[in-house]
DNA sequence: ATTATCTATAGATCTATAGATAATGC
DNA sequence: ATTATCTATAGATCTATAGATAATGC
């Protein structure tokens, strides 16, 4: 409602832009998005935000009650997709887990690199630790289960002993995130090769 | 000069508190490396690092210039022994390379997890990418470098195309410093069986 | 005299609220 | 009448400087 109708209700905006198309809440979270993965969360301030997505500082809250809530709606809408696709790869039980493996590498790399601000840096901020995105970290740490199962699942991952099992189910998460510091560094890597090749190093990693 | 005795030139401190032993620029480096690690550098206040270092925000002054300054040096005090090591490494010609990668990647990621505040964490911050820590960027930079030399050096490294070297050493370098954000979810892993069991992940990557 | 610290503070923010205003809708 | 926005601003910071002070050194 509204995203395509030229006249809207309410006070014009003073700084007139072309129609972005979006609604005023998601502009604002694409305008967060761009601000906190490049200059970090606690150095952007709420005027910075707002300008940027068209309106004026205080008009922001109208639509949402303040920085934290547009992080933590940023980091969960980051790390769903991946979750959503690891769910569907557990469930399949023809596909050979190596393979599901190899896919959800795959997706997740190019889920962390895909977009024109690289969200994944967001995972990297200090804040994000703060009890204030639970959210975030349990959809994380469900989707890091996923990781366990389909390594588990494996040839070679269903005779490992239990401690090891977590050992190469930290280093294949940690290749997957790590993938986030090597694109902040070399943006311009196809993303499509770059998770290609991921996958196939986590494979290694776990011995198949 | 100064570190070990009691009494002391200048105003006393008004918190007094049991002499750390430390000169007063390293307490507040100290201070700093505690903070920056756990809250982050924009949400660090020059009041919160100088009352921790035991001395009032202006007279951190008298020792720094300001935030940027500490961060610098904590950034470049994290990379060099990492950069020391990898030198060595590279003027060593008997040792083969696939072992000297090996000892390169153990002796990093334990850098990387050492310490008692993962110092490494201060790598993602946001504001590491300003054009002020170039120091610490070249630093990093020849220590890839060295990485990218050693892999080339091994058996299987000699025979890869150009492209196919750089991207397994973004995925060798991705994976080490991927450590850090393992090493924040899991602080509790012993990190010297994580060293080598990363340096053995690095190799598998590498193909050896 | 020298020095390391202190207290005090100006100036520059930044957040979040209060209340006004300029549209559309009926 | 309803709504989305605006302007204005109080209150709470935070940084960096100015100038005072309380030690030791000679």
């Amino acid at each position: 409602m509204g995203t395509s109708s030229g006249r809207r209700v309410g006070r014009p905006r003073a700084a007139q832009r072309p129609d972005s198309g979006l609604e005023p809440r998601a502009e604002l979270l694409t305008a967060a998005a761009e601000l906190f993965t490049t200059r970090g969360y606690a150095a952007t301030t709420t005027r910075a935000v707002a300008e940027r997505a068209g309106m004026r500082q205080a008009s922001m809250y109208h639509y949402v009650s303040g920085k934290e809530d547009l992080l933590a709606e940023l980091l969960e809408s980051t790390v769903t997709p991946s979750l959503a696709c690891a769910r569907e790869l557990l469930a399949d039980d023809v596909t050979p887990a190596e393979e599901r493996l190899r896919v959800l590498c795959r997706a997740d790399v190019e889920l962390l690199c895909a977009g024109p601000h690289n969200l994944g840096v967001l995972y990297l901020l200090p804040e994000v630790r703060a009890e204030r995105f639970a959210g975030f970290h349990a959809v994380r740490a469900e989707l890091k289960d996923a990781y366990r199962q389909l390594i588990a699942a494996t040839a070679v991952g269903g005779g490992l002993a239990k401690g090891e099992l977590e050992l190469r189910t930290d280093l294949v998460f940690g290749l997957i995130e790590g993938v986030i510091l090597v694109h902040r560094s070399e943006p311009e890597r196809p993303a499509r090769e770059f998770a290609r090749a991921t996958a196939e190093a986590a494979l290694r990693i776990v011995g198949v």
